[in-house]
DNA sequence: TTGAAAGCGCTACCAC
DNA sequence: GTGGTAGCGCTTTCAA
């Protein structure tokens, strides 16, 4: 649909007071849906809006607004390395945060916790632009989004999605096809026949489900290979290396182990005493797992990039709060891959 | 190092005009290192900028001054589908150029053609702020790029670099890298013993050397895999075709194609006619070697992401254009692997 | 060489 | 209900 003056200057809200016969005020009002107009004069400067294709310099309403945009990400209160990368990542966006008028910060909370995370969201000041939530979906966390939303915060679900609230956005990978990667990857990658062990964090989380079924899916098309009972972790480092020395010593016959949580210390620490010919797919590029693929303990590594998470979700929070676009292509995030030889060089979490 | 006035509001250029004990005018003057005003002057100023910890503020400049980003981007003018992918991201970006104040343009430039290059670099009009080139860097090139750097146009080398002339920044991956990636995946996914071919686009182009010479180092590893000279295909599909059929037609030991360049179109038509167990490693994501990966005739695709690479690079000339910093974790372009499980669902080049 | 003042496009306050 | 008007932080004439 071409605007009739696409031909050059674009139309400025004086414009559309003059072209509405009302004033500047006048048309600030009904364009921030002020109350105080009558119903005639809204039509007709929402019609000269239309007329002239106007569409609102946000950079010049925000410098008379002086706006800030905050925005908390509720991040799960863990040692886990990938939620610390998430962690460095919004603490690097923060910098420089008079530069693009917005401050993320990070609010812990206690993981493995729906409750909390729903109490947390309630304790959120009305004043926050929006929130990015990472943690399980209930019925009390659905709730709490709700409201939030109806005081006036944008919410995104980090990571883990929250399907069934009314969140603005989803920002983070489909775990499905990342368990079918993983998948492809070890019944490409292995040779020989025998058991392939997945290590999971905890059955109830929801990604972690999805992990599993993925890779259960592409699995089935390798005969060779047989996929045993996921040992859940719970991102317990001491605890994955004892399930798994367990099961490593129960035969010789086990050739891939797919690691779809955290906990990898443990995984490395259990693996030293094998003999090398396993095959291990991880996720998550973390120092431990970034030493662990270079030194050729693991073969591959499924990754969501924490900077591009925490800059999406910053994105997508400030259009939400602006009532603005975005662009689909820029925030779908991807299933990357990383071999020893793509790995980014040096990436934000080995300074 | 904290700054001391990091306590809250920052400090505005009415600030540092108060602190230096001089006007508006002034301080703007040396802000943007215009003439016309005494050392000493300059001095007392720019010690109230450090003191201050002053940061300007680009959004009200650029509002004040009405800017609008001019950048164009000097593409081959081929039908290269790589190139088409690019041709739409800058398209993409060029809408609602309003808003972010940018508008960047395509500028064809003869393929495989130095001197063509080096021209049209030097017809780009002084007014504009920035360019991005995608061609082989010839010392006619390197020279073009220095005068266009000394005409205040900001200069990035797009997906091929040019290292020894001063542009910029480069904006794409590192190709051996790419190679090696290639490379590993080949040695990880054949099964059998037996020869690979590799086709590139032209022994000239930089970018597929440097593919191939990566490639190289990794199959070293892999004895049971005999790699044979690089075929020259020239991105031309019947060319690539037609050198395939031969080759394939020589023996029924080809257990691999590492495809580094474009004509992939070629290269599906001749694998139609073989016994589907090659392991065909191709570059870049379209239409063409998406569905190839789709119906299992490509097994793995190496990918830099086009949006992205647009994205970065008109960020890059930006911050240049304005001597503003930049965030590397973000311009970082990632050697994307793709395989059928985790291919971006609907990208930008099949709408 | 320096300063005063009028805007950029929009918001917000205060009158009428 | 509606309109004037003074800014937001910066740039840019035009005078002095």
């Amino acid at each position: 649909m071409a605007r009739p003056d696409d031909t050059g200057a674009k139309p400025t809200l004086n414009d559309v007071a003059r072209a509405a016969g009302v004033s500047l005020a006048t048309v600030d009002r009904v364009l921030n849906a002020r109350a105080g107009v009558r119903p005639a004069t809204i039509a007709r400067v929402q019609n000269a809006i239309a007329e002239l294709g106007y569409v609102r310099d946000t950079a010049a309403a925000n410098l008379a607004r002086r706006r800030l945009y905050e925005m908390a990400f509720l991040l799960p209160d863990t040692d886990n390395e990938f939620v610390a990368a998430l962690r460095d990542a919004v603490a690097e966006q923060a910098t420089g945060a008079s530069v693009h008028r917005t401050r993320p910060t990070v609010v812990p909370v206690a993981p493995f916790d729906p409750q909390a995370l729903a109490d947390a969201v309630d304790a959120l000041p009305a004043s926050l632009d929006g929130v990015a939530l990472f943690g399980p979906e209930t019925p009390a966390v659905r709730d709490a989004v709700r409201r939030a939303r109806e005081r006036g915060i944008a919410v995104v679900a980090l990571v883990s999605d929250l399907p069934s609230s009314e969140r603005d956005h989803f920002v983070g990978i489909d775990n499905v096809r990342a368990g079918r990667t993983a998948g492809r990857l070890m019944g490409r990658f292995t040779r020989r026949s025998g058991r392939v062990v997945v290590l999971t964090g905890s059955r109830l989380a929801r990604d972690h489900l999805e992990r599993r079924q993925g890779f259960d899916q592409v699995m089935a098309e390798y005969p060779h290979l047989e996929v045993g009972a996921s040992i859940e972790g719970r991102d317990d480092a001491n605890r994955v290396a004892a399930m798994l020395a367990r099961v490593l010593s129960e035969g010789n016959d086990v050739v891939g182990v797919y690691s779809s949580a955290a906990g990898n210390a443990g995984l490395i620490r259990a693996l030293r005493t094998m003999p090398h010919d396993v095959t291990v797919i991880a996720h998550e590029l973390t120092p431990t797992t970034r030493a662990a693929l270079m030194d050729g303990t693991f073969d591959a590594l499924i990754v969501q990039d924490a900077g591009h998470l925490v800059r999406s979700a910053i994105r997508l929070l400030r259009a939400s709060a602006d009532g603005a676009a975005f662009d689909p292509g820029q925030e779908r995030i991807r299933i990357d891959i990383h071999l020893r030889e793509n790995v980014p060089l040096s990436p934000e979490d080995t300074p």
